[in-house]
DNA sequence: AACCGTCTGTTCGGTTCCGCACATAAATTT
DNA sequence: AAATTTATGTGCGGAACCGAACAGACGGTT
């Protein structure tokens, strides 16, 4: 049971929800801390509990046989997990890692099922952002055939950016290069190449933003598109 | 009104449903003949009807500014266009257009809303096809991230092979190389490969697979995967 | 202060794929 | 039969990215 909810900040998902939905939701729902590093759910886990982040960021991560997992998009306060529910799917087609540590709201999907059948509002708003998640695939698969690194790690930079509201990202080039399915290498000279035009600087463990506009023009088209997806359809 | 649908063959997805839920959908439904090169949507255009391929392949193509029109999947008679009226979407996000020639039953999507909110056991068996459809986008994306040319070229192959159920395929390398979203000449430097080893040949026109299971161990593990989903799914 | 693990920088050769250009070959039109 | 269009084959230089290896730099630990 949630009460003081905004003292932790929201989710502009159940935000979009009347005042009466969202409380009578959110009666059943209950805070939990996520935590750097923690897993919050393996490709074929049957979903026990979705996840709506108000703080922190939860990276979407898919793995096919033969190649390591990669970032299909990043999940904040802008989101939640587990929308295949909606789809009557319980069980988790891929990964999701806690990148930066903060709290979500969780509901047990048994509820959660319940509630979405007996609120059209609800499935209403969340069969929109399923429309979303599934545009983000399409667009990161048209990404990944035609854009190059550099401008692929200014677009993941900037989803952190957005996400966290903050300039400075604690993460190393090993993960940004797992994420983005490529070489640590790669991402060391895509990096250097941002930090040379003043758009970024980092240092052992972290990048910090200097210049978001600056980022967003090195950066491919997908995150703007991405942005614009979201604010259409919700 | 359809009577005698088995002339044509049939729609898998309609075939999962009980004969009393299809034949009562099939009563506001029409067959129609779909052509090579028409299309069936553009992206943005607002959904005024639902197809069901019976005979004929359909591809789902995506563009993202700045880059042309490639290939996210081919939907046949197992699959169905304008999956994303389930969650109330009635906007298409991809451009739909016949690369082989048949027949489709489309529905008008009003009626199909009405359909899909009155008869759980359609909604139950199409939300499972969406989640094939959120799958497939997410493989391909990581297909385009990992995947060399000559085994995606394979794998494009075996998903015309699959869906048309005859071993020519009449489509030019210009095109493949479209749907790939690569230059024609690495469609033909690839295709050359696939020839040399015996598991294709071609010549102006269509291309001819000889060995279904050698191009199989040469595409790569997507088609697979992608058939292994649909399985589970549905 | 010395050590060790982690993170970042750099180099090397090799492969894939790109853009561009041009040659050949098959089908269609005149 | 000749001309035109369409489809396929080939060559060239270059860019992006790969795998592997190693060097240096920074932090935390002992």
């Amino acid at each position: 049971m949630l009460n003081n909810l905004t003292a932790f900040g929201s989710n502009r998902l159940l935000n979009l929800l009347t005042d009466n939905c969202r409380q009578n939701l959110l009666t059943h729902c209950e805070l939990v801390s996520i935590n750097l590093g923690e897993v919050l759910s393996n490709p074929g886990d049957v979903i026990t509990y979705v996840y709506f982040p108000v703080e922190g960021i939860v990276s979407w991560e898919k793995q096919i046989t033969g190649s390591p997992y990669w970032v299909v998009t990043l999940i904040g306060n802008e989101g939640m997990l587990c929308i295949s529910l909606l789809l009557g799917i319980n069980v988790r087609p891929c990964r999701a890692v806690v990148q930066k540590s903060g709290f979500a709201i969780r509901i047990p999907a048994a509820i959660f099922t319940q509630q979405v059948e007996l609120k059209p509002a609800l499935s209403l708003v969340l069969n929109r952002y399923a429309n979303v998640i599934y545009n983000q695939a399409l667009q990161i698969a048209a990404c990944n055939l035609f854009h190059l690194l550099e401008n692929r790690l200014a677009r993941l930079l900037l989803m952190f950016q957005h996400r966290s509201q903050s300039d400075e990202i604690h993460i190393t080039q090993d993960q940004l290069a797992k994420m983005l399915g490529v070489r640590r290498v790669g991402v060391t000279k895509a990096a250097g190449s941002l930090q040379r035009k003043n758009l970024i600087s980092y240092v052992r463990g972290s990048v910090i933003i200097h210049d978001i506009d600056g980022l967003k023009a090195a950066s491919c088209v997908c995150y703007e598109a991405d942005n614009a997806t979201y604010n259409k359809m919700m």
